[in-house]
DNA sequence: GACCAGGCACATC
DNA sequence: GATGTGCATGGT
């Protein structure tokens, strides 16, 4: 499994190059897209960054006294933006109380408590805290997201029941530890899944990793 | 007009 | 523990 692991990162950076994840300028910046990409396509989610930045709100105390109704308003074109104005806020709650809206007071935390902590935010499910852990905090560990499960499944690496646990203990259990590789995997394997992987599509004949 | 997109919480069985 | 449902915009 490691060498099967291995030469899949290999063909698909030969393929797509590398990635420099993610497309956000600060950690900050990276945490509020992990949550507004949530189900959603990330132009749209480009949409409701660029409105936050125009009016100068990205920023953890502005975007907290928001309104919600102004909040909800910006992140518009993200989509489910009642909801996710709340998860914003349930976020920044939690940002705010415990690290005072600053991404270096967490640097002291090692990454699991880190995880937990996370986890027990309303709003932030597994994929949405790893991509805060891995992409902007550097922390070494496998964001699992759609199309990493479709592909895995597709080319019968796992099971299509298989969970998200399972599937991050794949890559985990049998790549060498590091955010660099975790990092550049990630988001080959969305580049991947953008281009080939496509649900319309479940028989790939021109599928790189064929 | 249909389908899809870098999930999550909650209700129900 | 598994399964179903609501949440919503914008691109193809």
């Amino acid at each position: 499994m490691k060498r099967r692991l291995n030469l899949i990162y290999k063909k698909l950076h030969s393929r797509f190059g590398p990635q420099y994840w993610w497309p956000g300028d600060t950690p900050f910046e990276v945490m509020i897209g992990a949550i507004l990409t949530q189900n959603t396509n990330w132009l749209n989610v480009e949409k409701a960054i660029d409105n936050l930045k125009k009016y100068k709100l990205l920023a953890p105390d502005k975007l907290y006294k928001l309104s919600h109704r102004r909040l909800a308003l910006l992140i518009r074109p993200a989509g489910y933006y009642n909801i996710k104005a709340k998860r914003l806020k349930s976020f920044l709650k939690f940002f705010i109380k415990h690290y005072d809206g600053n991404v270096e007071k967490m640097s002291g935390i090692v990454t699991s408590s880190l995880r937990q902590q996370l986890l027990s935010v309303k709003g932030i499910g597994p994929e949405t805290a790893d991509s805060i852990l891995l992409y902007a905090l550097n922390r070494p560990i496998f964001v699992v997201d759609a199309y990493t499960k479709r592909i895995l499944s597709r080319h019968h690496f796992i099971g299509g029941d298989a969970g998200y646990d399972k599937t991050q203990n794949l890559f985990m259990k049998n790549l060498k530890s590091g955010a660099k590789l975790f990092n550049e995997y990630h988001a080959l394997l969305v580049e991947l899944g953008k281009e080939f992987c496509l649900k319309n599509k479940p028989k790939c004949d021109i599928c790189p990793l064929r």
